[in-house]
DNA sequence: GTCCATCGATACGCCAGTGTACCGAAACGC
DNA sequence: GCGTTTCGGTACACTGGCGTATCGATGGAC
């Protein structure tokens, strides 16, 4: 309403030009916000729009339909966390991807909550939502174990080694519906420290 | 539309009158069903009342609107699987506890998923879900491992003790999304065979 | 400086679900 | 039997989101 409303925006793009690329990611980061704090059903189109401050007509001429956009959210935005990690040892590996888990546990898990139902009900969300989300966690994760047996510290058919990827995002998923509270660093690194390595018959660190 | 239709349901129990702790049963049930079908956000006081067979008027004068609908179709079907539990042995109740858990998993992982979003939005069904379907299985399971230090098997200050229900419940409703299939009995077997029972310092069975 | 493409905004029709109101019919108590 | 009560079914107004169409404004190409 007032002219402030302009200052109050941070640069305040004008834009009425072509998408650039820029731009698309900040449909993408809104997007994934309101999935966050609304879930898959209640986010609408034209509450991303008002968020955006675009037309409508914008993102039905180049996303065709919600679907559509949440997946391209999904592709758009995919940064990974883990597949840096190696720092020469699996325990290393793994209580560094606790680390990294659970920094970016506040983000990812209620994405995950938001989407996971909607994802077992359409295929291409689901594609998306694996592609994005999951597959290079648990590929930089059975790399790690991976490259531990070839390096001999676990053997190379360590019946817990399946279990690895699932422990992490399974607890990950499952502290907040059963403690109330997200599964942070600390969290995850005692349970790495208490659970993982003890499983892979690893010691625990001498403290 | 015609007489025969009668006939293709069973028993067909002519319905006008109360309703009877039984028929409200039958309510219950076909709201889960829809949530695993379709979700919290999909189900709609139409689609219970048709699938019931009972008109719109009757759902909301007993129940108010769909959330305490479902919130007390959680509180009514409560029903446990794990406290019967005691083998004696904690790695016994453990592996019980894979099998029971595994059996019910095409039951209550589309639940948990259907579920878990709304939840964390509305507390009174995050309350319901949680007194429903986790609370006690953790209780369980917790109890299993308390009776196994009383008995000795495990040191009272086991580090891994703490995240054993968690693991249980995570990898039950994470690898649907890693693997693409339920979570079942051989699966969680093995899991608590090769990382639960390990990390508890258990020695594996001997096969 | 002019023109064209694309943007942002708004209005519209459509559909689906909510919750209310009303009605006849059937069951139960007495 | 009869009255009361509750049920099942339908009609209704209301809301909200989807997707389309339209229009003025504006940035970029030339």
């Amino acid at each position: 309403m007032s002219p402030q409303e302009a200052a109050q925006e941070p640069a305040h793009t004008p834009r009425r030009s072509k998408i650039t690329p820029e731009r698309a990611q900040e449909f993408y980061a809104a997007v994934l916000d309101m999935l966050r704090e609304s879930g898959y059903e209640a986010l609408t189109m034209e509450g991303v729009a008002s968020r955006t401050r675009c037309g409508k007509s914008t993102l039905y001429r180049q996303w065709g339909s919600k679907p559509e956009l949440v997946v391209a959210a999904l592709h758009g935005t995919r940064r990974v966390l883990l597949p840096h990690i190696d720092t020469g040892t699996l325990a290393g590996d793994l209580r560094e991807a606790a680390r990294a888990i659970g920094a970016g546990s506040g983000r990812d898990t209620p994405l995950m909550h938001a989407l996971s139902h909607a994802a077992l009900q359409s295929p291409e969300l689901l594609c998306a939502l694996r592609e994005a989300l999951i597959l290079p966690e648990i590929a930089a994760i059975e790399a790690m174990v991976r490259r531990g047996a070839e390096r001999g510290e676990i053997p190379a058919d360590t019946p817990a080694a399946e279990f690895v990827s699932a422990q992490l995002l399974g607890v990950m998923r499952a502290r907040p519906l059963l403690e109330g509270k997200f599964a942070d660093e600390a969290y995850l690194t005692r349970f790495v420290e208490n659970a993982v390595l003890p499983a892979l018959g690893l010691e625990a660190s001498t403290p």
